[in-house]
DNA sequence: CGATGCATTGATATCGGTCAAAGATGGTGG
DNA sequence: CCACCATCTTTGACCGATATCAATGCATCG
């Protein structure tokens, strides 16, 4: 499931390297689409305006997501930088003919494509879920993963994103995150050292909240 | 996004149809997975068993969709079948060499898939609210549209899954499936003419609580 | 014509949402 | 360097919707 330095190097050649800012749109939903984005690194959120108004986050990006599969030419959701990040840029024009020619390298993206659908699978149990204390154990389990790939370790966990994303992301009000964290707290579970860095003291524990489902 | 006469074709060579009846279980997750099936006709349905015992329904399955995407050589869902249904069963050890030569074939399989990984993600929002009388307005609409996709006209809606199969989909008990119906039903919005069978009276009523989001 | 599973209905409790306010935090400019 | 402001976060009180529990009603199939 890795790209092979051809793969990489053909990519490269298409695509360009771009560093959008904290915070940067990256693409609207509506907007045309006209390429596929792969992240290098930092983490992005994506989302979708509902018609009351209200966001609905559907999923944080990380480090090898790809993103920016449309529908009819038109992206769906909103895309926005949560840290400064790296991303590399793949036209469409450029992008289709060539995995329509390469189906080795077609084969990477449909196989990115199917992890992301389990991905949003995973996040529909999740979503699912009654109690707010479990989600956000599933949460942080998710996000401590998401570290640990990049980094190799896994106690302090960072959490860029504001609270008022977490909510959104787990279907909560921020004031119910914030309860949850209290909770996860008070049990000796987690430790949060500051905003956006997550101890994590009791795995088990954690591990045991996440699947009482 | 069609296939064309001939893909069609070199699809039916390297598979086979299959009948299994109403109830039958095509699949359980941690199978060996050795194979992809689309859907000729009929209804299934694909879950998850959670670690409590509990199910979580992941997505109803109707004609032309795929289904049998694994991780690591096993399947992650259940899949069962609601109504007696007919299947194209894909044998992986064959279709995967012929889609890493074809990539116009398995550029129909990438849309498929980048489909399914947007529905996931619009039933995420569909969870993620909070009415029950709202949710199954978008499940009535969901399955009108399905509908209509097959059959031409929309007003007798089936609804060949259980009240229980619903309340799984739609993250409700069935008890509120039970509530949200009747509710529905009040308000002349719609008429269930029979168990299995919901007829829109308004459907505008219908779209205008389904967007209440 | 039972009988079993499915569906409906009702009463109650629980948990998160909502509203309101106080408390941190971080960035900016004097 | 510090004070101040805007924004984000936490906390509390209360309310409402759905889960839960329990019982009845209804079909569908031997």
């Amino acid at each position: 499931m890795r790209l092979t330095d051809f793969q990489r190097k053909t990519l490269e050649d298409i695509g360009e390297r771009v560093h959008p800012r904290a915070r940067a749109v990256i693409y609207d939903a509506g907007d045309r689409a006209d390429a596929v984005f792969v992240v290098i690194g930092g983490v992005l959120k994506s989302y979708r305006k509902l018609p009351s108004g209200k966001r609905a986050m559907s999923t944080f990006l990380f480090r090898h997501d790809i993103f920016g599969l449309a529908e009819r030419g038109r992206y769906l959701n909103c895309v926005q930088a949560v840290t400064p990040v790296t991303l590399h840029e793949l036209p469409l024009a450029e992008l289709i003919p060539l995995i329509k020619r390469d189906a080795r390298l077609q084969f990477k993206f449909l196989m990115k494509v199917t992890q992301g659908l389990r991905e949003a699978q995973r996040r529909a149990i999740l979503i699912g879920r009654r109690d707010a204390i479990g989600r956000m154990a599933m949460f942080l389990i998710m996000m401590r993963r998401q570290h640990r790939l990049t980094v190799g370790h896994d106690w302090d966990v960072p959490l860029p994103m504001s609270r008022a994303d977490i909510a959104s992301f787990l279907n909560l009000t921020s004031e119910s995150v914030s309860r949850a964290s209290r909770g996860l707290q008070q049990r000796g579970i987690v430790k949060f050292e500051k905003r956006h860095l997550a101890r994590i003291l009791d795995p088990a524990s954690l591990e045991k909240l996440a699947a009482a489902v």
